[in-house]
RNA sequence: CGAGGCGUAGCGCAGAUUGGUAGCGCGCUUGGUUCGGGACCAAGAGGUCGUGGGUUCAAAUCCCGUCGCCUCGACCA
């Protein structure tokens, strides 16, 4: 690579031209590369490590809280996707069908699961029979596909990958209850794993799940201001359960339909990451979820002694539980720093003859870009503490960025002004006329209701504010 | 689906207006010297010019069709 070929802009650049530094740093760092059919990507190994990464404290964490995997099949006969009136009309457009497999025209169309309600619903119809049944909990890992016009990345892509839990509860408040319980173990993991502060809240009419009694979304922002949606949780109420034969015998010998929730994160919360911690130099990654979490340049590598430091240095870190590669590559310490500062990697220790002669090692925390020196005896504890850091420097940044660009408006013009840099808090009287103004007039969409009811009146209308509501663009 | 743009070596591009031997940078291979912020020298390998047709003695280049991708808008994890 050139030397102009990297990433050295600075903060302001990557906010002029966002799309482009974001399509560029995941290309350039192989995250991703598009796949040949439009709309789909390959996730690299490094950008699937994420995902693993991702997967892997999010499964601990359903599962401790008493979910079950399982899997469900990728195809789903079509009269399903009928069976829910409204459910149908919001997917349809962007299902896709096969027709034709073996050979032969299929007797009935299949579509490839957008979503699972519909096959998951039929399933639980056959299972659940009595009250000693419920509740029924199950999660799966899986790809989905929803045939999208316009792509990107992570962000919006026909195919990607997430996790979709559904719930069937003997009664509404559970199952209520559950959906706002997943929706706070959510914010939870973005703040603890993924260093990201998100605002959370029911979603409007406009914006909920097709088929669902009430919508609860994740909202973080991005470096630009912009909003992206980074997980949602629904509840259904009985429309699932009744058009899929949900139904169950109480302790009082009465038959019920059941009470169903969903709730779920994709490969988007990569996107989501870049776009919150990236900067002019490439990628930032939060430690819970990097690939590599310290990375070890050698200097001066082929005199005597350095890569054996090097590799007694890493050795250490592991037995101290991190993720650590030894750059041994036959590139120039220069070009390994910006590589790897491009990557996102954490934390950089440099080791050259001059440190291991004075017993120190050099340290690099990519959030700050601060160099400092550690002894090289108790390194693995310093540079967990340091990775520890990083974590928690990178919620602050990205909080303190969040605060300092939600701004309140009382009126059109206030929220135009709000939505060009952040999240504007308004007043909403509840009609969809008014939401549909606000995306004509601003671009701006309501992203979730505030739970907090703080405004008047309508941002719109000017009558009296049903709600309070965060509006922005969004991705 | 509307508007733009692009398909030439693994990647990024030039060549096209004026048709005439397929080029450049990076990367890759081999050998050597280097190494504290994208090192250097030497020698090499690598291309159905997206695809189909047409014009021509001759097409990456001109004409017609077609396929694909990217970006920006309207709709969505």
């Amino acid at each position: 690579m050139a030397k102009n070929e990297g990433f050295v802009k600075e903060i302001a650049d990557i906010e002029a031209d966002f799309p482009q530094w974001y399509t560029d740093v995941v290309l350039k760092t192989k995250l991703v590369d598009y796949g040949p059919v439009k709309g789909t990507m390959v996730i690299r190994p490094y950008g699937y490590a994420i995902w693993e990464n991702i997967q892997r404290e999010l499964d601990a964490r359903f599962k401790a809280a008493g979910v079950e995997n399982a899997y469900f099949p990728l195809l789903i006969p079509m009269s399903f996707m009928t069976k829910e009136a409204e459910h149908v009309e919001g997917f349809a457009p962007e299902v896709a069908v096969v027709t034709h497999a073996g050979g032969e025209k299929l007797q009935e169309p299949l579509v490839v699961r957008p979503t699972s309600e519909t096959i998951i619903g039929h399933m639980f119809g056959k299972w659940v029979e009595s009250w000693r049944d419920l509740p029924l909990r199950q999660n799966q890992w899986c790809n989905v596909m929803r045939w999208e016009k316009t792509t990107r990345p992570f962000l919006r892509t026909s195919e990607f990958l997430w996790q979709e839990g559904h719930s069937v509860y003997a009664t509404g408040e559970e199952a209520e209850r559950e959906t706002l319980r997943m929706l706070s173990l959510y914010e939870t993991f973005a703040r603890e794993v993924l260093a990201m502060p998100v605002l959370t809240g029911r979603k409007t009419e406009k914006e909920k799940f097709a088929g669902a009694v009430a919508t609860y979304g994740m909202e973080a922002m991005m470096h630009d201001g912009k909003s992206l949606q980074s997980g949602t949780t629904h509840y259904m109420g009985q429309n699932f359960a009744k058009a899929f034969g949900v139904q169950f015998t109480d302790k009082d010998g009465s038959l019920k339909y059941g009470y169903t929730m969903s709730y779920g994160v994709s490969t988007r919360l990569i996107g989501a990451l870049i776009m919150t911690h990236g900067d002019g130099r490439g990628l930032v990654l939060p430690p819970p979820v990097a690939p590599v979490q310290v990375v070890i340049v050698p200097v001066a590598m082929q005199k005597e002694g350095v890569l054996a430091a090097c590799k007694e240095l890493a050795f250490g870190l592991e037995a101290a539980g991190l993720r650590v590669k030894v750059d041994d590559s036959d590139n120039s310490p220069g070009w390994k720093f910006n590589e790897w500062e491009m990557k996102g990697v954490p934390v950089r220790l440099e080791l050259g003859p001059r440190d291991i002669a004075a017993g120190k090692v050099v340290a690099m925390r990519r959030d700050t870009l601060e160099k400092s020196e550690l002894s090289l005896a108790e390194a693995p504890a310093l540079v967990v503490e340091l990775l520890r850091a990083v974590t928690e420097g990178l919620y602050e940044k990205a909080a303190r960025r969040m605060r300092e660009r939600i701004v309140t408006a009382e009126t059109l013009d206030e929220l135009l002004s709000g939505v060009s840099g952040g999240f504007v808090r308004a007043g909403w009287c509840g009609d969809r006329a008014c939401e549909d103004k606000v995306k004509e007039f601003a671009q701006a969409t309501a992203r979730v209701i505030d739970g907090e009811h703080t405004q008047k009146t309508c941002v719109c209308c000017g009558k009296q504010a049903a709600h309070t509501v965060f509006f922005a663009r969004a991705y």
